[in-house]
DNA sequence: GCAAAAGTGTTGGAAATACACCCATGC
DNA sequence: GCATGGGTGTATTTCCAACACTTTTGC
């Protein structure tokens, strides 16, 4: 049935997909103290790779993004971002060629498969216990890795994550990620450990609690009830609409 | 003749290139008081456009980038950045489609013009004083225009290029463009006048001297002979060498 | 002398840093 | 009590914006 299916999505391929246009996302989460990105394991092959896809002919390259991230993740409400074309010649999809089913297509399917490819790299932000990971067709699996041991990856996919998380960890000067990656309340130790992971560096305590309270973005709710043998942290959350300006005003949190 | 070549430009494009993928390069330089982009007139319609084109099967994007770069610009040495990819749907190359040369061409030939097409944005920074503008065989006049001026434009080019300065003005955090728009030799006023244009705001003058002087990257050289009732002012020059190592472990400028 | 632009100094306030100090809690 | 993590205070330093002062030059 699964055979099936894939066949018959590589051998409509050609004539529903814009040629030569592979969109590949890199979607982030963050849980247990480090940046992860959502991988899927290639069948046949022991190998991972992004989550991607092609774009419809008559479909917006964003619009063709919200549809992959929506199918692998569940979510409906995305931030993610293009950052990169990546555009070296012998990009194509060499994994697929070898694979039981390209035996079986057309001329025309095979050909189109075989063609360069060049792929737009996205970043997605998401929050991990949102998501219910969800392998495609020419997966078996699919799992939210750590970026810094990142398993054998087919093609370039490598270097697209590397990139991606070199954009989030520039953009952090203007742009809060923590709404994005932290589930909807949080302390401020939570949201330091995670700058810390992104930009791969301790920061003092008071300091960090200080400069990001004075940005105004966030809403201090009741006291967390912890198991922990110390003093119980507040949770806080995001105000969007005060973010929402900021953002647009432009911060400097570094 | 020129009209032959352009037939034949056409006719051979579907075999030559990568189908649905273009290129568009926002070449700026600074002249005058003004930042200013290179544009193409086209013939047949008063349009104009960025220079672009096309990407040869086994070639890679930033190789087209710099090739398309160097043939209007005359330039060798570039300093040129991807910027965005445009994925609207509806993209295509319809003032080709309707010009005197579409008529003549193959199915095959038409049928590659009328798809939809995806441009990879890119902007290059150049000397205005180093460069020989040059028009390509669609176009019959090549010209600089200031960015805050821009004339009719076929397609979104009005978007790429305001894109394009978005990325420019964020980029001067990290990255000193002067080098790149200046000619060899500048005086600090100077300087501070291509950074008022790009961020579109004043700075004072003692201010700016002094933290610009302080990133160490600039070699003062001997007086200036001015001209000016006034005290002539030094000339001063990159020194490349300090100037690639700062870049690569960032200034904050701004 | 005077106007104009350049180079440099000064100064008050803001912000960043590196801590120190208490607080609440579970054991 | 005490170890642990949380919240806040503070002294020091650094940085920055605003503006003043001086220098050089052509008229």
């Amino acid at each position: 049935m699964i055979e099936k299916k894939i066949s018959e999505y590589l051998e409509n391929a050609h004539e529903i997909f814009l040629p030569g246009v592979s969109l590949d996302v890199v979607i982030l989460g963050y849980s247990e103290n480090a940046i992860r990105v959502l991988l899927l394991k290639l069948k046949e092959y022991n190998l991972w790779a992004l989550p991607g896809g092609f774009i419809a002919k008559n479909e917006d390259v964003d619009a063709a993004t919200h549809k992959i991230v929506k199918e692998r993740t569940g979510l409906e409400k995305l931030y993610f971002n293009q950052f990169h074309l990546f555009g070296k010649t012998g990009r194509n999809a060499s994994f697929l060629q070898e694979s039981s089913h390209a035996a079986k297509l057309s001329a025309d399917a095979r050909n189109w498969l075989n063609q360069r490819f060049v792929t737009v790299g996205y970043f997605a932000l998401v929050r991990i216990d949102q998501v219910v990971p969800q392998p495609d067709i020419l997966s078996e699996a699919c799992d939210w890795l750590p970026v810094d041991q990142l398993p054998a990856t087919i093609l370039d996919h490598h270097e697209i994550v590397n990139t991606a998380i070199g954009h989030v960890r520039r953009q952090l000067n203007y742009f809060p990620v923590g709404l994005n990656l932290l589930p909807e309340r949080f302390t401020i130790s939570e949201l330091q450990r995670l700058y810390e992971c992104i930009l791969n560096q301790k920061m003092d305590r008071g300091n960090f609690q200080r400069k990001i309270l004075k940005l105004d973005i966030l809403v201090r709710l009741e006291k967390l009830k912890t198991g922990g043998a110390h003093k119980a942290p507040y949770l806080y959350r995001f105000d969007r609409d005060k973010y929402q300006h900021k953002i647009q005003h432009g911060i400097g949190f570094i």
